[in-house]
DNA sequence: AAACTGGTTTCATTATTTGAAACTTCGTTT
DNA sequence: AAACGAAGTTTCAAATAATGAAACCAGTTT
């Protein structure tokens, strides 16, 4: 529970800022101060600060604090200059089309795996509902994949930020289970979850890596234990590894344009 | 330009930034300090807070800047929590089907209009792409209805904010041309777009109103000149207005469930 | 009316930020 | 190969901002 802040003033804040987002709903100055670390007064100011700043709405009918609008427009900017999702659009289309299956694409955030864009195969693509949404990374393909393809001195600090808990009967939980695992996948190249996270639900995965091996993200494709089954999954890899290799092309290739700032224009 | 940022180190944190991510493309240090009111030290030791932080990201490879994922899941909070989006988007699936144009859910941010939901007639909804952008306030349709309806001196402060840029020649240009619309706005209700930002564009606007009075956001549906006219617009108005109760309605009730922390569960 | 709860302000102390200058790379020029 | 210069990084004393115990205020409840 105990974060290890650091980066000052400008790093406590965010703490802040995050607590609120975790909380999930619109949170009163009380709830907040009951299980921060910081005294009231500190608190009190971090919170007034970020909300003179638009990085929390105030609902003065409702006493509370949520995370502010200004976050969606920075966000915007960073899905689309700093995530794969653009460049990955158009290939996860076609993989989603091609296997029938749930597709994910995800990427590191802190020691947790951050999901930038799904398609569900029946269903239309709903919003940001999906995308943002974190999840771990010692129990999901995406996450263990990206793990393993880490540096060693980044991926035992990811490691020991992983909480373990055990979500099923399978669900790695020990560090050394975990590097265990890291190692296979390192040598085949590509991951399964074995329901892992939540019973019935079984994934392949493949790491997005740049041409000097470093970790852009990962690709799975989801599935439940009715529907098939690990062997079948692995029938995935070729289309998987194809796909992969092409966003790992364009993401390569792609020269950012050379106009400076961008007038706000009709969207 | 010059930004009145107040609120300490966390406010030029902040300033930095929205630097960053108003470049639109990964941005390197020396192009950061050329345009930057911070000394050099400063700046980078922002800059290195904000990316130990993933409030950034830095390529190593080409030495660059961006927003960073952390706004992403931070965003996916905000989206959900504090903005209409969840609560309007079943209201604005039904409207756009009604009426067959563009529809746009919009709120405030600072000065500006942030467009939160979008719907395109014939094509299917985009992602991230559209949601998160941001317009001027003064020349669009959602940003004037809102600016009508705020309590007169927000509404002013807002005003000496506006740039007044001249995009078309029906562009209002200063800031009492704007005063004299929002008084017609209040009256009547609803405003208007008259290709006052971009020519052939039109649009009918229609606020969202809390119970007390204050601005939640805006609806609008927007047109072309080629297609229709601002009379064949507000025939759309009824329905406008049907849809901006049943969203006011729907937030207003909308009382947050009383779970405390969510489990990160898959998406 | 007294006690309480939740939120806000004060102010002396403490710790952090600040930025001119100096320094280190590293790629380019003489 | 030495000198240069541009981009990025570190130092350190002075200036500034953050801190939090305590006090305060405004509604509510007892």
């Amino acid at each position: 529970m105990a974060r290890v802040t650091g980066d000052g003033t400008v790093g406590k804040a965010l703490e802040v800022l995050d607590q609120v987002a975790a909380f999930g709903r619109p949170v009163r100055f009380s709830e907040l101060l009951a299980q921060s670390s910081f005294p009231k007064p500190t608190l009190y100011r971090f919170v007034q600060t970020l909300t003179s700043q638009q990085m929390l709405a105030y609902d003065p009918d409702r006493q509370t604090y949520s995370p502010g609008v200004r976050l969606v427009r920075l966000a915007h900017a960073a899905w689309d200059q700093t995530t794969l999702a653009p460049v990955a659009r158009r290939h996860i289309d076609a993989l989603s089309k091609t296997v029938g299956e749930t597709v994910h694409l995800a990427q590191l955030d802190h020691a947790q795996v951050l999901y930038i864009d799904k398609r569900n195969a029946n269903q239309p693509v709903e919003m940001y509902s999906q995308a943002g949404k974190v999840g771990p990374a010692y129990c999901t393909g995406v996450g263990k994949v990206m793990l393993a393809f880490l540096d060693d001195s980044s991926a035992e600090a990811v490691i020991n930020q992983q909480s373990f808990h055990v979500f099923t009967e399978n669900t790695l939980d020990t560090a050394d289970a975990l590097r265990a695992e890291l190692s296979d996948i390192r040598e085949n190249g590509y991951g399964f979850d074995r329901e892992e996270h939540e019973p019935g639900i079984i994934c392949v995965a493949m790491p997005i890596l740049s041409d000097t091996g470093r970790v852009l993200g990962a690709l799975s494709v989801t599935s439940t234990t009715s529907r098939t089954n690990l062997a079948g999954l692995e029938g995935f890899v070729p289309v998987l590894q194809a796909t992969a290799e092409k966003i790992r092309r364009d993401a390569q290739s792609w020269s950012f344009p050379d106009y400076a700032a961008q007038e706000t224009t009709r969207i």
